[in-house]
DNA sequence: CATGCCGGGGC
DNA sequence: GCCCCGGCATG
């Protein structure tokens, strides 16, 4: 990490001051053609130069250490832009006299500038971005190009456009692109070592490490589903960043991975703006569920990387962090309305949060979550108390499965309870909680009772994999016993039959 | 296999 | 919203 990061902002274009090439102490002024890191390795501690290759007045190209550009003025980076060196002349000042020399001053510059101004919305298009990005927003070098204002902005509405972008399913896709897209071509400049001298075109690393894993193809095509190119990109940062307090990233990524296999539509039929993106810390044991990416990369910024500033100083490490998850909210609503009598059966009164003058008091009670968050569901008869107390995200999510379950109207109307443990005082009827349809993990999912908050990532992953068609048996209305239109006309009167029937759907006129 | 019905798609 | 159909569960 430390070693791309020397590299700092480019300083690449700016005009500097060296030590004369005939020695007599009278400094020359040339420009910066590209930069390179002196002896990477042993980076570690200090002792790690830059060497400046520098295009000269007369056209020749000369490399320099740090220190001896230094020595000629006050420091290649400040040498450029704004005011620098100790006498109080102005640059321009200085290179009137010392350097009007030619082209490259010039053809250097307005190309830089470019950088500066660089806008969120091109992080899509990652190609001419890298060009852009020599200035990477992981520099913890002081500004000497970029305002505070600057950065701001840029962090804000990259933030803004981040948020927007993430928020709707249909345009999630380009910023991660992003990754992308460097992590393919950009890879090579990048491990390759310091830059080339290449002119201006001195591709930076806009995150600090190079990808080292072949698991991106460098052309990817148009890959729509960003789960996945998001996958290769946070391998690297376990092993290229170290920056990992706990190093122990391994086993969330793994996990990661299998479940971003379900990101994409695991279920031939997709249905329509039902699902909800969230935000979920990746961080060890955390599992955080946000619903805004300002929000997670927060969390993650503030709790994980221990950072306090705000937003602000945001280098984007953040995003390595956090992954985005697919919440079917559809299903949940179902479950939810389907509370109320689907169909005309005037069977089984579902357990009726509206109703509290229903009898079966307090059975309500521990089913009435009041809102989602209460954890698990009682299932089939457990008499639960209520004390349980789910403040996690994740069990939000997980118990608006379970509310998938309907109950079923299957009722004689006499007395034989068809499910398991009655809880009614009345015979009548019976109403049996079915486990969420989640199946994933085995373990958490089942009915127990016993939920610790360690496992809630892989409740998220269940909740992530499970299929909305939940368990049929509930969700699915009971087969009519009676004669339906079918039966009664016969297919050669389709025409008498009641729409429903026509339309396939639960017969209206023989309600059973 | 016939039937009932859900989810979804086309218009 | 009307209409149809694929597909699943059930008997």
């Amino acid at each position: 990490m430390h070693t791309r990061r020397l590299v700092k902002r480019s300083i690449l274009g700016s005009r500097v001051y060296a030590p004369s090439p005939t020695g007599d102490g009278a400094p020359v002024t040339g420009v910066v053609q590209a930069v390179k890191q002196e002896n990477r390795d042993a980076s570690a501690a200090g002792a790690r130069r830059s060497v400046y290759t520098v295009l000269m007045q007369d056209g020749s190209l000369k490399e320099f250490t740090e220190e001896e550009i230094a020595a000629g003025s006050k420091g290649p980076l400040k040498s450029s832009l704004k005011h620098s060196s100790s006498n109080g002349v102005s640059d321009s000042h200085k290179l009137e006299g010392g350097c009007r020399s030619p082209e490259a001053v010039d053809e250097q510059r307005p190309s830089e500038g470019k950088r500066v101004g660089r806008d969120p919305d091109t992080r899509s298009v990652s190609l001419l971005e890298q060009k852009r990005k020599v200035v990477s927003s992981s520099i913890d070098v002081p500004h000497a190009r970029r305002s505070e204002e600057e950065v701001d902005m840029d962090k804000v509405t990259a933030a803004m456009v981040l948020t927007s972008l993430s928020t709707s399913p249909l345009v999630r896709s380009p910023p991660v692109k992003v990754s992308e897209g460097l992590s393919g071509s950009w890879k090579e400049n990048g491990s390759a070592g310091p830059f080339t001298p290449s002119s201006n075109s001195s591709s930076g690393g806009y995150w600090s490490w190079s990808a080292p894993s072949d698991q991106s193809n460098p052309s990817t095509p148009s890959p729509p589903l960003s789960a996945d190119s998001f996958k290769p990109f946070r391998v690297p940062s376990v092993g290229g960043v170290g920056s990992n307090p706990t190093g122990a990233e391994d086993p969330s990524l793994d996990e990661q991975d299998g479940s971003s296999l379900l990101f994409d539509e695991p279920i031939p039929r997709k249905r329509k703006n039902s699902m909800k993106v969230m935000f979920k810390c990746l961080w060890k044991n955390c599992g955080k569920v946000l619903s805004t990416t300002a929000g997670i990369q927060r969390h993650i910024r503030t709790i994980h990387l221990g950072r306090n500033c705000d937003s602000d100083c945001s280098d984007g490490e953040e995003d390595f962090y956090y992954t985005e998850i697919k919440l079917n909210t559809d299903s949940v609503a179902d479950g939810l309305s389907s509370l109320s009598p689907v169909s005309s059966s005037v069977l089984s009164p579902p357990p009726p949060p509206p109703s509290p003058l229903q009898p079966l008091s307090h059975q309500p009670e521990s089913h009435r979550p009041s809102h989602p968050s209460d954890s698990k569901e009682p299932h089939a008869g457990g008499n639960t108390p209520l004390s349980r107390s789910a403040p996690s995200a994740l069990y939000l999510i997980h118990s608006d499965h379970a509310y998938q379950a309907t109950a079923p109207v299957s009722i004689p109307s006499s007395s034989s309870n068809s499910s398991s443990t009655s809880f009614t005082p009345t015979n009548s009827f019976s109403i049996s909680w079915q486990s969420p349809p989640v199946t994933f993990t085995g373990n958490t999912v089942s009915p127990t009772e016993n939920q610790v908050f360690g496992e809630q990532r892989s409740q998220t992953i269940s909740v992530l994999s499970s299929p909305p068609r939940a368990t049929t048996a509930l969700s699915r209305k009971v087969r009519g016993e009676g004669k339906k239109c079918r039966k009664v006309y016969g297919m050669e009167n389709r025409d008498m039959w009641c729409t429903a029937c026509r339309w396939k759907k639960a017969c209206q006129r023989f309600t059973d």
